[in-house]
DNA sequence: GACTGGCTACTCGGATAGTGAATGTCCGAGTTGCATAGG
DNA sequence: CCTATGCAACTCGGACATTCACTATCCGAGTAGCCAGTC
């Protein structure tokens, strides 16, 4: 039961880009660079990301991805399910239908007292990260770390500029 | 973020052992039959399930498995560990460590927020398998389906029982 | 100088290989219970 | 009849293939900005 790196990847990409001028486009190939990952996929990552609606893609010279609404309305689950699809960890299988006694008229995935468990657990898990948003996130991170927004513009900054620019 | 299937064959599992006589032992083989599963892997399952210390296997002529302790102390997030390993489902990979101003002698899983918030999550799943221990879904399936602990017994005493002799 | 046209560079996007874990299968070591022979 | 002994069947346990999803990479379609040429 391992969660896909990408998230990781999503959940921190997505955190730089509130600390960027609204509108402002940032390609995949330098949000990589950041973290010194491989670009290709992390753009992979983003599509999902832009599929779902939680980020925009702009293609051309400037273009890059943005986040497509205000981070308030962007909660961590959201992110998490837009990297790795919205089905539940536990997978009912329907044991009970191959049992004795097995009604085929029967959703097991609704009678299974085991079923319901994990489901809890599963709800319990999605309530928990439903109710942080990115702009919640942000200011957390803001609060115990001042520097972490200027240096991230100026990091920005810099892989944006071209080498040689600066020295 | 798929949850291997054994997960569910082990938690079925076990509580069919909760309805047979304390401290007799069945063969991986009949609880496989039970739901038509492949013997070999779910015997591989129950092999986890015995390093845990969650079941006891007994070899030889009427060897198999049985429950280590009373279902009161066995607790969903046992059955589960037990299988998947006790990993955390968020990887963090540590990703600050490779961006601006890292410091190397920094443990980014406790610094970096957003493995904090994850971990949240990650805790209040934990926190509500660990809540519901077998003996409780137990009594819950006992409350729904009266009829299951009997039928349960009934068909395992057929698999055990040669074919031929009841007929 | 302003405008138009084309062109280049850069972007995403999806189609295409590589890798590792989960899944599935097989055979051997060891133990239990039973049948049997002997006391 | 009771006991010791050998045997045979059955069990788990781990070693060995196979499959599938995740990871990683590459190239093409399309767009935005820029430069040159023209009015």
């Amino acid at each position: 039961m391992r969660m896909s790196e990408g998230v990781e990847w999503a959940l921190h990409g997505c955190l730089n880009l509130t600390w960027l001028p609204p509108g402002r486009a940032v390609p995949a190939a330098k949000l990589a660079e950041f973290y010194d990952l491989p670009a290709a996929y992390l753009n992979k990552q983003f599509q999902a990301l832009a599929r779902a609606g939680i980020v925009a893609s702009t293609p051309g010279k400037r273009g890059g991805f943005r986040l497509a609404r205000d981070p308030e309305r962007i909660t961590l689950l959201d992110i998490v399910v837009a990297i790795e699809g919205g089905g539940e960890a536990f997978r009912c299988d329907e044991l009970l239908r191959r049992g004795p006694g097995a009604d085929p008229g029967t959703d097991y995935r609704q009678a299974c007292l085991v079923s319901q468990a994990m489901r809890r657990a599963d709800l319990a898990w999605r309530r928990e990260l439903a109710a942080q948003t990115l702009a919640g996130l942000k200011a957390d991170v803001e609060r115990r770390y001042p520097a972490a927004p200027e240096n991230t513009r100026a990091r920005f900054a810099e892989l944006m500029t071209p080498e040689g620019t600066t020295a």
